[in-house]
DNA sequence: CTTATATTTCTGTCATTACAGAAACCATAA
DNA sequence: TTATGGTTTCTGTAATGACAGAAATATAAG
């Protein structure tokens, strides 16, 4: 397997990205790899394309599972295994949110709603009690939104996406445009 | 102005988390100050409050202007800025959104177009050409919608908000649920 | 102009993180 | 058992980012 210059350049700014977003460069650059990938590929193979220490690969490959990016299979007759990206782009942005939320949304939200019940006992003022109420049922008001939308059906949340603004005309009370 | 064991948790919550979404530490926490605070603060309050060195309290304010999340104002018979968050959640959470992907999300777009272009004139393999294909008819197609819902009314967006998984009733053809 | 306040730009230090490579360890196919 | 591939853990190194403090500069009030 090869690299031209245009797949390089879609794994440096997959890279760029995703170093933007909280996820460290060289697993995103590993996920970039994987996902415009014609066929699995090994860890080792991994290894010689981004010029990537044994380990981390080892490492970023778990991460990758682990928020569920990337699968692994073995092939007939060899014994290693073979990573692939997840192939479906609309599958794998969700995977993505739902366990980012899991990991770094709702531990937040628990934590707040614990600083609320702590600022019942101590002095805090009335005013930044007001606050932190606000924020919270924001950030609930979203999470329900979330978890409301993907109980939907796939070909339902399709719909919708392809729908975009002109979901204003099924609205019930919209007021105008 | 002091703050109770309930308010440094919050900040210290809310820094965490901004340093798992890609902004630094310091920068969420005085954001998160500035979020409960009932009054405008300056940058020298902000520095007591947070032992934070008089100088990335100021790189903090400046990076937290240009993401719209922090306005100034003056206060009579004083010379210095104080500092406010944006009161509105819903404003706050849209104005993040909106300079991230003007920051972090077109310039990927991009980028990729351009690779895109690139692959067709050097030797990519016509199946990676269609995954970068997919890979930018997913991210155009979620970048359309953003753009879509952004242009609609408050007042809509909020209906729709609230209204969650139940906006399948209106949709003209949902399968079924 | 002078003075107080703000900001910008440096310097060097410290902590954290990514990283490579080695070694130890585990699992499994032959 | 042996050989191979995989993971884990340890080391030291390099790069990054946060930080304090000082100095230079800018701004605006009196």
């Amino acid at each position: 397997m090869h690299l031209t210059p245009a797949m390089q350049n879609f794994i440096l700014h997959w890279g760029d990205m995703g170093a933007k977003w909280g996820t460290n460069r060289s697993v995103a650059q590993i996920h970039a790899l994987l996902h415009i990938a014609p066929e699995p590929l090994s860890a080792d193979q991994i290894c010689e394309l981004l010029n990537l220490a044994r380990s981390n690969v080892s490492n970023g490959l778990k991460e990758l599972q682990s928020l569920g990016m990337v699968k692994s299979q073995r092939k007939l007759g060899d014994r290693r295994d073979h990573f692939t990206s997840v192939r479906d782009m609309f599958d794998l942005v969700t995977t993505v949110i739902k366990t980012r939320r899991e990991r770094e949304y709702l531990p937040t939200l628990q934590a707040l709603e614990e600083v609320q019940r702590e600022a019942e006992t101590d002095a805090t003022p009335p005013e930044v009690k007001a606050r932190i109420a606000e924020t919270l049922d924001t950030m609930q008001m979203f999470d329900n939104w979330y978890t409301d939308v993907m109980a939907l059906p796939r070909s339902v949340q399709m719909a919708a996406l392809k729908l975009g603004g002109r979901i204003a005309r099924f609205l019930p009370k919209g007021k105008d445009s």
